[in-house]
RNA sequence: GGGAGUUUAGCUCAGUUGGUUUAGAGCAUCUGCCUUACAAGCAGAGGGUCGGCGGUUCGAAUCCGUCAACUCCCACCA
């Protein structure tokens, strides 16, 4: 049967993906070897496949592949986020779509809706997953909000509380006067705007003297509870214990003194407005300042502000410059360009504000977190994101773990009419303690008030490594024992802080053990103009238009052939036609191979012998060598390494060497050992491209039914190779380019034989490697010979000189002029060794091996000047 | 403002402790080929004073200093 001359991924892809599952390949249970454990990065519940999952879950797949071909008991947890605030935000707007607004529902039916959509629509990713050969334990799939993952988050929270980790603080957050939420610094966009520096002047106590400030905020003004200055600054010296009067409400506020001031800005002195920015408030927690917050939550002022009230913030900064002149303290007014923050979903500008948050402690925690990265017992890829990790880790900060939203985990705690409050998994439990430390009360079910937020989405995500394997309610389970420590996480460098970190501190805090060993950091997916590809650019393409276009081993190849880790990736198409092109040159290496006839009583020829034993110690040697490039994770050292030893030496030469001439028949030990070559490279590549590699693998020999590429073993590496023999190859590859050289340059079509004549005694020559010239090159023969032949064109390889005779006359100055050129390089390269070698302190410094090798190019080149030397003079001689 | 990193061929990158490299790969480019697996291909070719300057060394793409350009992270200036 005519099998076709273009690889179609289209059914083949899909097939085996069925065949993998129905076998079962990708499950995993512990058993007797040792494991080989990857947890996916938990995709959004709501997200759909982008092209920085395709880089991510490509590497995890080709590991995790390669993994179980190396005979570990591999497994790969799929699994997905609930997301928040993505989430939220994506059911909100839903919902208004239909006419709903969140402000009509209470919290139970909008939860509703929300697990309505998420059972619905949820999860496709997980589906797309499949058609990149993903290769996880489906049936192990985790969703953060299944019920045993969000009792582990609510343990964990009332372990930390109990430990005293976990405590309840104002805290200024990113008001979104539109939305009616507090908003992620993530979700704040800050822009730089065209906006005015006001300069206002402050009556000082008892005095007539002023004090000028500068502010982009007049309105906040009327919340101002201080000026504050440099304590080193002169101008101001004077004022120490002074207050100053707050314009137009004629508050007294105290003036302080701090090095937080910048004396080059405005004036020098600042006002101080705890409510509403976070550095004041941090100065009113400092020196003790009051905090009159001066706003509504929609923007408005309120009556604290005593004037203006009910005007929205805009419009109250542009009523009070008025009211500022008319009393005779506005300064002045100047242009200035400042940043502003605004919501990502509301575009609104973002208020500062102060509100109740709870909190968790870090310090502790990201001690010995801290020290299991900077001692290598996790290793970071690249190793550069230890410097990140470290600063970071040293600088902690407390987490702030509640968000004012209903999708989510929500905060086991319970509010009492004394306004005390108990911690508990269920409102019964709640009651229950409750009852019991405050029998007086008479407490019911309803006098209980759960609090209104949710946890912080990485408050169980933090958890994964061990809530997967139910590894915080059941800590010594044997699941858990046996896949963790898990042996590598691949992630993206932006989440080192919100997830790898405190990854590490729950492995330590609930399992005293460290969740990962290696972390590989991929890098971000851009376009040719290294701008990150995102929707709202719409630089991305589909992935899934990419796999049905070049197969998903085309876009696999394509998404790792140019991406070493921690590098950013710049996308384009040609990549993956690089891969379907590269899927298509195997594919045709088969066609060859199996359109052979076999003759079983054939003879085996010996080029075949050679190329045979070449191309085995070949692929042993690269075996080797991408083994130490999987354990530094250079994934895309590995594959180019195997794409060319697979196109290079595989096709473009071992093909060449071994295929049979014009429709004769192959002998049959030569075309068993070249399928076999041909399977070895088929599951060499198998975890880059599952796929074709799995349809070659069954079409090369028989196969029964139940078998699979994906869990045969690696060709071994433990086969000796011998490097002076591929030496003599690679000499003889050289060769073989010069006499194509020939070919080219004088217009020598492939179909006329050639004869090779090599200087030297035949005894001397190499007849292995000489068969695989006269192979490759269609030569007549080979001739040894003592004397320059005339009429030939020449080269030298490893000081031999080889001569072609050719019909058409030669060229004497191109000749001359080529061997000039060549004699000139030669000498101009030994006077730059003898320089060396003349020099004492080289020869007396340098170790001996490099003494010996400048000794050996020496005499090389001093061979190869009088070899050249001597074919010039014969051609001036014979011309 | 604080921190980290990058700079090698037109593009994307290798180059491991300085010495078998007057620098390699893939892609792209150019030339010639529809050669009986593959034009999604074959054969051949061109292309770089390793960002600039200075230093250490017998020897520097590699180590040190300095300048320049770019990137990322964190904080965010009234």
């Amino acid at each position: 049967m005519e099998i076709a001359t273009k690889y179609d991924p289209k059914n083949i892809e899909d097939k085996w993906y069925g065949y993998w599952m129905k076998n079962e390949f990708f499950k995993s249970e512990p058993n007797e070897k040792e494991s080989y454990t990857i947890v996916i990065p938990p995709p959004n519940v709501t997200g759909v496949l982008h092209m920085g999952h395709m880089l991510n879950k490509s590497i995890q797949d080709i590991l995790i592949r390669r993994a179980r071909m190396m005979g570990y008991n591999a497994l790969w947890v799929p699994g997905t986020d609930h997301a928040s605030i993505a989430t939220e935000a994506k059911v909100v707007t839903l919902l208004k779509e239909r006419g709903i607004e969140k402000s009509q529902l209470t919290r139970e039916q909008f939860l509703e809706y929300a697990w309505e959509w998420k059972e619905k629509h949820g999860g496709i990713i997980l589906q797309q997953l499949k058609k990149l050969g993903a290769s996880c334990d489906w049936s192990r799939t985790k969703f953060t909000m299944d019920s045993d993952l969000s009792e582990s988050v609510l343990d964990t929270f009332i372990d930390l509380h109990n430990k005293g980790k976990i405590y309840r603080g104002v805290r200024m957050v990113n008001w979104d006067p539109k939305a009616l939420t507090a908003i992620s610094d993530e979700e704040v966009i800050y822009q730089e705007v065209q906006s005015k520096l006001y300069y206002v002047r402050y009556q000082l106590e008892g005095t007539d003297q002023y004090i000028t400030i500068a502010t982009t905020r007049p309105e906040t003004i009327l919340g101002d509870t201080a000026i504050c200055v440099h304590p080193d600054d002169d101008r101001y010296a004077n004022l120490r214990g002074k207050r100053a009067i707050v314009p137009l409400v004629s508050r007294p506020v105290p003036i302080i003194f701090d090095e937080y001031v910048d004396r080059e800005f405005g004036t020098g002195a600042l006002k101080i407005t705890p409510a509403h920015d976070i550095n004041d408030y941090n100065l009113g927690i400092k020196y003790n300042l009051d905090t009159i917050n001066i706003f509504n939550d929609n923007g408005t002022l309120n009556e604290q502000a005593q004037l203006l009230v009910g005007t929205d913030r805009f419009e109250a900064r542009q009523q009070i410059v008025p009211l500022l002149e008319n009393a005779g303290n506005l300064v002045k007014i100047e242009d200035y360009v400042n940043k502003v923050g605004y919501s990502e979903r509301t575009n609104e500008v973002i208020e500062p504000k102060l509100s109740m948050q709870w909190f968790c402690k870090m310090e502790e925690m990201a001690k010995p977190a801290l020290k299991a990265v900077m001692d290598d017992l996790i290793r970071f890829f690249p190793e550069k994101f230890k410097n990140t990790y470290s600063h970071w880790m040293e600088n902690v900060k407390d987490w702030c773990i509640s968000r004012q939203l209903w999708w989510g985990h929500r905060i086991p705690v319970y509010y009492l009419p004394n306004q005390e409050y108990v911690i508990a998994k269920t409102p019964e439990e709640a009651l229950h303690i409750a009852q019991e430390k405050y029998p007086e009360l008479n407490l019911m079910i309803d006098s209980l008030k759960q609090d209104e937020d949710v946890m912080d989405t990485w408050f169980s995500s933090w958890l994964w490594p061990l809530s997967i394997f139910d590894g915080i309610r059941h800590p010594n389970n044997p699941e858990l024992s046996y896949y963790y420590p898990t042996s590598v996480l691949v992630t993206a460098p932006e989440i080192i802080f919100f997830w790898v970190a405190r990854m590490i501190m729950a492995g330590f805090e609930w399992k005293n053990e460290i969740p990962f060993r290696n972390v590989y950091f991929t890098g971000i997916v851009r376009d040719k103009l290294r701008r990150k590809m995102s929707k709202s650019l719409g630089n991305s393409p589909d992935p899934l238009d990419l796999i049905a276009q070049y197969g998903a081993d085309g876009v696999r190849f394509g998404m790792l052939c140019s991406s070493p880790a921690g590098n950013d990736l710049l996308f384009d198409e040609s990549l993956c036609e690089q891969g379907r092109n590269f899927n298509n040159k195997i594919w045709n290496a088969f066609r060859l191979v199996k359109g052979w006839d076999v003759d079983e009583n054939g003879e085996q020829p010996l080029h075949s012998q050679v190329a045979i034993k070449w191309m085995n110690q070949r692929v042993t040697q690269v075996c080797t060598e991408i083994q130490d490039d999987f354990e530094k994770y250079r994934l895309s050292e590995a594959l180019m390494t195997l794409y060319k030893l697979v196109w290079n030496d595989f096709c473009s030469y071992f093909l060449e060497v071994v295929k049979p001439p014009y429709q004769q028949a192959i002998d049959g030990k030569s075309y068993r050992e070249i399928i076999d070559v041909f399977e070895k490279l088929m599951l060499c590549l198998h975890p880059f491209m599952p796929f074709i590699t799995e349809e070659l693998w069954h079409s090369l020999k028989e196969r029964t039914a139940g078998e699979s590429i994906m869990i045969q073993p690696m060709p071994s590496t433990s086969v000796p190779y011998g490097l002076p023999f591929l030496d003599r190859f690679a000499n003889t590859q050289k060769i073989v380019e010069e006499i194509r050289r020939v070919r080219t340059q004088k217009n020598i079509p492939q179909k006329n034989k050639l004869v090779l004549f090599i200087m030297g005694d035949e005894k001397n020559g190499d007849v292995e490697m000489n068969s695989i010239i006269s192979k490759l090159c269609n030569l007549e023969g080979i001739r040894f010979i003592t004397e320059k032949p005339n009429g030939a064109v020449s080269f030298i390889q490893q000081n031999t000189e080889y001569f072609i005779p050719v019909s058409q006359n030669i060229n004497v100055e191109e000749e001359l002029a080529k061997l000039a050129a060549e004699l000139e390089y030669t000498e101009k390269f030994r006077q730059s060794v003898l320089n060396k070698l003349s020099n004492e302190k080289f020869v007396s410094g340098a170790p001996e091996a490099v003494v010996n090798i400048e000794r050996k190019k020496q005499a090389d080149s001093e061979e190869k000047i009088k070899i050249l030397t001597e074919q010039i003079a014969n051609l001036k001689q014979n011309s």
